[in-house]
DNA sequence: CCTTCTATGTGCAAAAATTCACAATAGCTG
DNA sequence: CAGCTATTGTGAATTTTTGCACATAGAAGG
């Protein structure tokens, strides 16, 4: 057994969201039983690939058979944390800001926006769904800890994120998902994790040159 | 000299827009000449990965001063072909569509939206900035070629991506972004770039996990 | 023009990730 | 219950990526 002897590799956490996608279609269609091929396939993956990283958290499949994939899909979501509620908050309330508040995929998978900050003079004092009141930044400090936020979504411009950021992260807030386009300087015991589109279509166009 | 001999590893790509992102600021604040151990400290990677990752398109440093921070930018940007314009088309003009629709970010970096698709017809006809009008999907075969279309957002939701992507690839488009969490089957010749937050915050939520 | 200083470019070794390939084993069949 | 089939779990081989460490070369100063 793979799992307690080796500490696990990052590329394979990133896999996992990955894989749980089509479990959730195999379940929703009620196919009871999957291969690692089938599943490797629809993720565009190797075989192989499917069955290390999941071996890395333990026998989830019967040989000769498949992996259930009611039980698996529950075990990614055990590993990833995606079983509890996530209490996030968001600060930027922008076009961006407001399409991510919006988003129907972030609460399907337990991410709840609990407050929203944006310096804009009008668009404070604003009541959002769920009685959500767009407050000024400086709240922050205080609405962190009183509302039990553990994740801050960025999506202010550039230059106003690393400022953010720190005071996220001096009122407790410990994982910050950054959608402005600049790296966030961190401490040592927080996660940072950033989302920028125009890297994807830099990656994009420099294919693109290379196909012709 | 590497240039000509070995292909160029995908994480060396992904890492230039990297770069990019703090020679632009160094730029602007006219910083003559940076040496690839600032810049690495500005990106948060390693120096002798940041000499070597140049190294494979040229010998753009001068031993024992630096790079240039001009002519290193845009060199970076010749190789991603960000020196560029190009030419995108919108599908899907939801909450997130038209976030990315009005996002300044991409324009700036030379990536025009200079068409928008969307089924529903509440938003067909809805006239956007530059004259640019919401049509029918349907409209794509027809519009990408004479548009000169080179790559489609999709930002549709997850069970209509598939076919959207299929309606570009036929219509001439070879390069997608992808906001929809599904994983898209594509031709060979075509590239697909994939944007997933919620991959992103199953990340985070993994890590934060794991910090107590 | 020679010496010193500094930061690049790169060969090489180490580390990490992927993939192969097969032994192990569960289920099925007769 | 023995033999067959299918598919897992994983050691080993391979490939890819990273990072060290240093020779190399440009600039500056005497």
């Amino acid at each position: 057994m793979l799992r307690n002897h080796k500490k696990i590799p990052e590329p394979t956490i990133e896999r996992l969201p990955l894989y749980s996608r089509p479990l959730e279609e195999l379940l929703k269609a009620e196919v009871p039983v999957v291969s690692s091929d089938t599943l490797a396939k629809l993720c565009g993956v190797n075989p192989a690939q499917v069955r290390k990283d999941l071996a890395y958290f333990g026998e989830f499949g019967v040989r000769g058979v498949g992996y259930e994939v009611a039980s698996l899909l529950k075990e990614i979501k055990k590993i990833l944390g995606t079983d509890r509620k996530w209490r996030l908050c968001l600060v930027g309330f922008g076009n961006l800001g407001s399409a991510l508040f919006e988003n129907h995929n972030f609460r399907r998978r337990g991410y709840t926006f609990v407050a929203v900050f944006d310096s804009d003079p009008a668009k404070i004092g604003r009541i959002l769904e769920n009685g959500i009141v767009v407050e000024h930044p400086k709240k922050i400090k205080e609405a962190v800890p009183r509302l039990h936020i553990q994740i801050g979504v960025i999506a202010t411009p550039p230059f106003k994120a690393q400022r953010v950021a720190e005071m996220l992260f001096s009122a407790g807030v410990r994982a910050v998902l950054n959608f402005a386009p600049i790296q966030i300087r961190k401490p040592e015991c927080c996660v940072v994790e950033n989302v920028d589109f125009t890297i994807s279509l830099e990656n994009l166009a420099y294919h693109l040159a290379k196909l012709h």
